[in-house]
DNA sequence: GAGTGGTCTAGACCACTTG
DNA sequence: AAGTGGTCTAGACCACTCT
């Protein structure tokens, strides 16, 4: 099989640098300067280097030309779903607690209320093969019209609950993961021993101008919640033929 | 400022899903069309296109067309990095031992040897401030000629010790994020009572090819280390006019 | 002023999906 | 057979950098 042309000299500069042959700083040929070396047009290595920055191995500066990039080496792409852990066993949730509330200074804070607006709450237990294996507290700025409706709240996850008509594009989300354990009202709820480990995760919703519109606070059995992380280049694998020099 | 052709359109297409006039599977105009309305030649939509698809907004289906995606959202950027933590402050170790061992079962199962081969053996406490904040232990298959200067191990990264004279760019790294408790050894070492809340952060390291060439466990303090995700569409801000209609 | 990347055009051929 | 996206070409103009 032959590949195109562009993956040909995308490929190609992609071995030099797993090779060595090219390392971070280098600057590549010009744009002008492959099309000649390689016959082929501008357009088809500009496609070939579009490709390549994508991928994060060279960055292009007007002007003076492409270089190879220094690879960050600590971003790492974390799954993370509510109703699923890792191995896919899908959890369901009982209600423990829905109500309307006026918030407290701390709440004020986190959900960045401007003025005193009353706040939703929402605590559930989460199940999964009939066993705790999580406690779960959110928070949201309360919206007329918001539905409440109880089989929605059971099923949804966080951003499903706090965007009702809104875009999933539009949002934006973030995690804070940290270690805790165990202590008094969350040991009963969920069953266990007092300094049990929890894995807690904290995330926080925001529309795409920045306004906090939930906010929740998730403990795990440690036991049943391991996070998986991973890093690599090049997740798109076009490994076909290089092309001839 | 005029926005370039392209990110006009790129704009243009992007706030019709923010406003759901385009929702998750609906069939974009053909490129020809979308040529033709914008009186624009059919490369700079094919440019506008690729922008969007990179974002993950859409995809192509070569003969149909292309169609808007359902928004992936459980897959978060997860920063990390052994050396320091989220708040930058950079992170000390002092070497509590550095060997070479036969591997034990479970050693040469996680680190998949083919056969028995010796495997380095690297524990050491972290410290930020003076104060101890995290406990670590690496094993690595032994090879001929891995340099062990003491001070290079005190000071790299688990992929900088790991990948000597190989290019970055062709590792891949995994991580497995868990919470638990300090107990016995580990608690002397950390100078802490048991029962104390710890984030475990396994790592794995590959080569290209998935050949195992580190393994380690660190555990740090729980009030030391909170780990930060986020998720969020267009973070390139291509935020600029959108074009007339 | 020569060279670099950034943008855009018009036109061509292909392999594929659809009716 | 008509339409779709995928690939590639040759040529043009721009703003920028470097010396």
């Amino acid at each position: 099989m032959i590949a195109p042309t562009h993956l040909q000299l995308f490929n190609n500069i992609k071995n030099k640098i797993y090779k060595g042959l090219l390392k971070p700083g280098d600057m590549l040929p010009s744009e002008n300067e492959l099309a000649e070396e390689y016959n082929i047009s501008r357009v088809t290595v500009r496609k070939s280097l579009s490709l390549l920055e994508q991928a994060g191995y060279i960055y292009s500066a007007p002007g003076k030309g492409y270089f190879i990039r220094e690879p960050v080496t600590n971003k790492y792409i974390l799954s993370f779903n509510e109703m699923n852990n890792t191995n896919g066993q899908s959890i369901f949730s009982k209600l423990l607690e829905v109500n309307v509330i006026p918030p407290d200074a701390d709440l004020m804070n986190e959900l960045k209320l401007p003025e005193e607006r009353y706040v939703i709450v929402i605590k559930r237990l989460f199940f999964s093969d009939n066993t705790v294996v999580a406690y779960d507290e959110k928070y949201m700025p309360y919206e007329k019209g918001l539905p409440l409706v109880e089989r929605e709240i059971k099923c949804a996850t966080f951003p499903e609950l706090a965007c009702k008509n809104k875009s999933l594009f539009s949002i934006k989300k973030s995690l804070k993961i940290r270690s805790t354990t165990s202590q008094g009202n969350i040991s009963k709820l969920l069953n266990i021993e007092d300094n049990h480990p929890l894995l807690e995760i904290e995330q926080k919703l925001y529309t795409a101008d920045n306004k906090v519109i939930g906010w929740s606070k998730t403990y795990y059995l440690s036991e049943f919640l391991e996070l998986n992380a991973y890093w690599s280049f090049g997740q798109n694998s076009y490994e076909m033929n290089d092309m001839s020099e």
